[in-house]
DNA sequence: TAGCCTGACGTTACGGGTAACTCAATGCCC
DNA sequence: GGGCATTGAGTTACCCGTAACGTCAGGCTA
């Protein structure tokens, strides 16, 4: 690498026009303290030099902030957290904060790691996804006396403050819709990379509701495998096969569900007259299919958008209510039908 | 904010320790120069006092380089950027390198501020999407003297790296197998946000295909919108209702292709019986469909690892090839017709 | 004309690490 | 026991901005 980044620093704009750096630095912030004659030298040896400011030095100096919000997520592939990601970050470069990405891969392992490494550099804050961590992870940032938000699972007891929404009532209304839809053999397919999770919390709420209704979950397949549509269509292969007479499926997210879809419409089933299918997330593909799929609506872009918005109040010292429902609205669509006993 | 982040210093430790700051750090690098018995006693200190060093001194101080690099993508609504993103941070995060994220939203305005102000920040280098960029933005690449790889679009004459496909290529070989297909008529669904990017790159070889090989494009439709499902419904919807007779349709990519498919086969129209389809990207959804997507392989993943692994040699002082065609593979699929006659 | 104020700057110190240097104590050889 | 390397430390300077304070000339007041 360029052996000394012949970056320009104040002091050599400060030597070019014949003033300490003192004053370059008053010029460039603006705050008054310098002739007009003085700013306009300045000024054209800024452009002139193209001097950029190191914004490690005014921080790491302790008179500013820095505008780093670590974000963490547990990976790209799932449009859940893509869609979370671009509301926050969105939010953030409005206001001028820089998101530093972090792919947990689902391993609390990975997220400690990562966030040792991100408190290094003393950011802001964090806006961390899920509420289950390593006791390690917990004790740093408690002493990094940053604000951190806890996004997807709300967490009643956060650690500072917490958006997300209910995955335990949100899988439970699922599997009381199913069930008030007269389903009584239903099966599950998910992926699981470790139980503590949002994913496998809402199984919790659905098969309560399931078995509390009457009926039974009948198979619940969890794949070690990424949360998207050519899982959801093997899963459902696999289920099959060894559970025919399951009547329907109700998968970790759209994507799955939508696999699935393909796998038993190319058994030449038909859904949901053969079969019932239900998704969660209410992902964009879901626009464009021909039957409304069954499915659960939980406002992604928002909740990341209001993560960054608590982010931001905390940091600039205006009142954050620490817990926030942002809420999720079931949608019965047509994949499933209703019967009429019941 | 926490008026004074309690944070640990080196100093603090070295005096709960009872040596000097130095010794500490010493320690704390394991490069000897230190007794046993010191060690043991500063490891204590450490885990005591919950230490987390301050890389922004190292940095700032000169020392070390930053282990920053920023990646710009268009938006994270597009699955294509965000498994290149998701090759990138991959293999970043191997080595110890962070990922700070910066979307552009397809305007070069966004991508100079972003530029910016990550500058800034001492990044070790910089990842950036596309090959367009403001003049002021391409000043301050050039005087940052960092290592920067183009991704994406390939370019032949690259600022530093560039890593990606030829996409007039890419374009041109779709439109010359649609024309070969025995398709006349051929209409094109996209969107602009601009027109220098990669996918009206594209759209210019595809149309030089289709028109030099005696078939025309009936209708560009370049939707202000994202490039997604829904996109490709309405876009197909447009199309049609003003050209009924468009017997094929190429879109920017699969997302939109199955959302116009969906949109067809609403109609009653069945493929590629009465309407040849033809996506691009072979996007993971394209696994689960009765009939193979037609379209155009690129490994996105292995882009953003390519990307990833160029930064990293760059910043070990390996040798690099400046510019690295990854490639592309046309996939025939089934849900365009052949003609027996041409 | 001394005294005070103000505008326009310069000077100094600081933050948290690390390189480079210094220094004292110890061990070892002849 | 004196000379010399080795070990285990401490000391100093520096990185780049900014806060806090100092300085100095000129204008105004009493």
């Amino acid at each position: 690498m360029a052996e000394k980044t012949n970056k320009v620093s104040l002091s050599e704009v400060a030597g070019a026009a014949g003033v300490s750096k003192m004053t370059v630095s008053r010029v460039l912030r603006g705050g008054g303290g310098y002739s007009e004659q003085t700013r306009a030298r300045v000024m054209e040896k800024v452009d002139e030099l193209g001097y950029l400011p190191n914004r490690l030095a005014t921080v790491f100096a302790g008179d500013t902030q820095s505008t780093f919000i670590g974000v963490s997520i547990p990976d790209l592939g799932n449009e859940v957290f893509t869609q979370v990601l671009e509301g926050i970050d969105d939010k953030l470069g409005t206001f001028g904060y820089q998101t530093v990405l972090g792919l947990t891969q689902h391993t609390q392992k990975a997220e400690e790691d990562w966030i040792r490494t991100v408190l290094s550099w003393q950011p802001a804050g964090l806006i961390l996804t899920g509420r289950y961590r390593s006791a390690r992870a917990t004790e740093m940032l408690k002493n990094a006396g940053i604000p951190v938000v806890e996004i997807w699972d709300l967490n009643s007891s956060p650690l500072d403050m917490s958006v997300g929404i209910n995955h335990f009532d949100s899988g439970f209304d699922m599997g009381r819709y199913l069930v008030g839809c007269g389903y009584e053999k239903i099966g599950y397919v998910g992926t699981s990379h470790n139980t503590a999770n949002a994913a496998s919390t809402r199984l919790d709420g659905f098969c309560r509701a399931v078995e509390g209704g009457g009926s039974r979950v009948a198979k619940q397949l969890c794949l070690h495998d990424a949360a998207t549509y050519y899982t959801g269509f093997y899963g459902t292969e696999q289920l099959l096969a060894a559970n025919a007479d399951i009547t329907c499926i109700h998968y970790q997210n759209d994507a799955m569900a939508f696999g699935g879809m393909q796998y038993v419409t190319s058994l030449g089933m038909s859904v949901p007259d053969d079969i019932g299918i239900a998704g969660w997330g209410d992902l964009p593909i879901a626009s464009v299919l021909p039957k409304r799929l069954t499915s659960c609506h939980v406002p992604h872009l928002r909740l990341g958008q209001s993560a960054a918005e608590m982010m931001l109040a905390r940091l600039s010292d205006e009142p954050v209510q620490s817990c926030v429902d942002i809420g999720f609205r079931l949608i019965p669509g047509s994949t499933v039908r209703r019967l009429k006993n019941r």
